[in-house]
DNA sequence: GGGCCTCGAGTTCC
DNA sequence: CTCGAGGCCC
């Protein structure tokens, strides 16, 4: 056996022959001439040191626990979230608490349960607070109706607008190289941006005065900067931090309305008749939209960029139209991304959670729970050949 | 040549 | 979430 097959995460066996395989075939879901099993996730056992929170770009918190550093499936972790107040709950995490934890899909830290039988009775039992302190002004949170979440009551603390920020450079938005959350949050403090249109602004002659800024590295981000004065309309959209509204969500309202101006004009009705907008996400665009500051948010922004029309393509008509797709394990042939580009490039959606409504659920190597849900709900899944040939098919 | 920063890789949970 | 690579500053 070669030596990967014993740092991978299971085994596979198969029937080795071709013919064989095609005999026996597939069942809805899988093969039938093979089968996994994987090995279950190393744990490990560490201390939860503090709990702290973690504030979102539309100022949801988040708790995170700050554990003891320990090395678990190959590197060390010394963070790992706790997700919500129920989650807390279900734990019953305290601070000082052992705690069993593991990688879920051998990446994310995930803590299973606390070993409760090495208490000490020194732990500090963590109290959900009514405040924090990072939301900015008297840093009220509040839970968000019909939601596990709670966020910020103030919709503008700073640490909201630097994540805003952070969103707005970001790949799948104005994609702007060399310009992550440090620079961002000096460009911050030295009030050299408040407001997103700043970022076109930018004067070589002030940055040149910010520590660590040389020529090169102030030649590099104005380029950048000239570089996303072009942006497509689905990026410009996702870039404004409407919530609701992502990556998906503003490629499907760029798609059926073309413009940004009639996005902003559009009523609640024709919005809420877009597949994948529902009343809710109606309502935010609605909010957002009639605020007057946003809206001359994005009248500044387009005065510095040209936002690319987009070819309104009928979706209806391509032949993933309607069909949605989750994508689980490693890919050979294509990352992610560009798998996802490929389906959306034929119609498709591409969504990060298995429901009923999904069609296909994309198995690569190494799958993760997305599998198991997708066998679950008696979801199609397609192995990475069957992908591809599904979209050679209609290309 | 050390140190800081960004990016890209892998991908799940709520 | 962490890691390693690579760019840049000092």
């Amino acid at each position: 056996m070669p030596k990967e097959d014993y740092l991978a995460d299971g085994v596979v066996v198969k029937v080795d022959e071709r013919e064989y395989q095609d005999i026996l075939g597939y069942t809805g879901k899988a093969p039938r001439f093979g089968i996994a099993f994987k090995f279950p996730a190393e744990q490990v056992t560490t201390i939860v040191e503090e709990i702290v929170f973690q504030i979102g770009r539309t100022g949801v918190v988040t708790p995170v626990a700050h554990l003891r550093p320990v090395l678990v499936a190959g590197s060390t972790v010394s963070r790992a979230t706790l997700h919500n107040e129920d989650e807390i709950r279900r734990l019953d995490v305290r601070i000082g608490d052992t705690v069993i934890l593991q990688k879920a899909g051998d990446v994310i830290p995930d803590i299973v349960s606390v070993v409760t039988e090495l208490r000490t009775g020194k732990e500090k039992v963590f109290v959900w607070p009514a405040r924090v302190p990072l939301c900015g002004g008297d840093g009220r949170i509040e839970r968000i109706p019909g939601q596990v979440a709670w966020r910020c009551v103030s919709q503008n603390s700073f640490a909201q607008v630097k994540r805003r920020f952070y969103h707005f450079v970001s790949k799948k938005c104005f994609d702007m190289d060399g310009l992550g959350p440090k620079i961002i949050d000096v460009l911050l403090d030295k009030n050299l941006i408040g407001s997103f249109d700043d970022i076109f602004t930018l004067r070589r002659e002030d940055l040149l005065a910010l520590p660590r800024f040389a020529p090169k590295s102030v030649d590099n981000l104005l380029e950048s900067v000239e570089k996303a004065r072009k942006v497509t309309l689905p990026r410009f959209i996702a870039s404004l931090s409407i919530s609701q509204v992502g990556e998906e969500t503003a490629y499907d309202l760029a798609n059926h309305f073309g413009s940004i101006k009639k996005i902003a004009e559009a009523k609640f009705e024709e919005l809420e008749a877009i597949s994948g907008v529902g009343p809710i996400v109606a309502k935010s665009l609605l909010d957002w939209f009639s605020d007057k500051n946003n809206m001359a948010l994005v009248n500044r922004l387009l005065l510095h960029v040209r936002v690319e029309s987009l070819k309104k393509a009928d979706i209806s008509k391509l032949p993933l139209a309607g069909k949605s797709f989750v994508l689980t394990g490693t890919l050979s042939s294509l990352s992610r991304d560009e798998a996802g580009q490929k389906i959306r490039s034929l119609g498709g959606d591409v969504s990060g959670s298995v429901s009923k409504s999904t069609s296909f659920v994309v198995a690569g190597e190494n799958p993760g729970s997305k599998l198991a849900a997708a066998e679950k709900l008696g979801v199609s899944v397609l192995k990475e050949g069957d992908f591809l040939k599904k979209l050679k098919n209609h290309n």
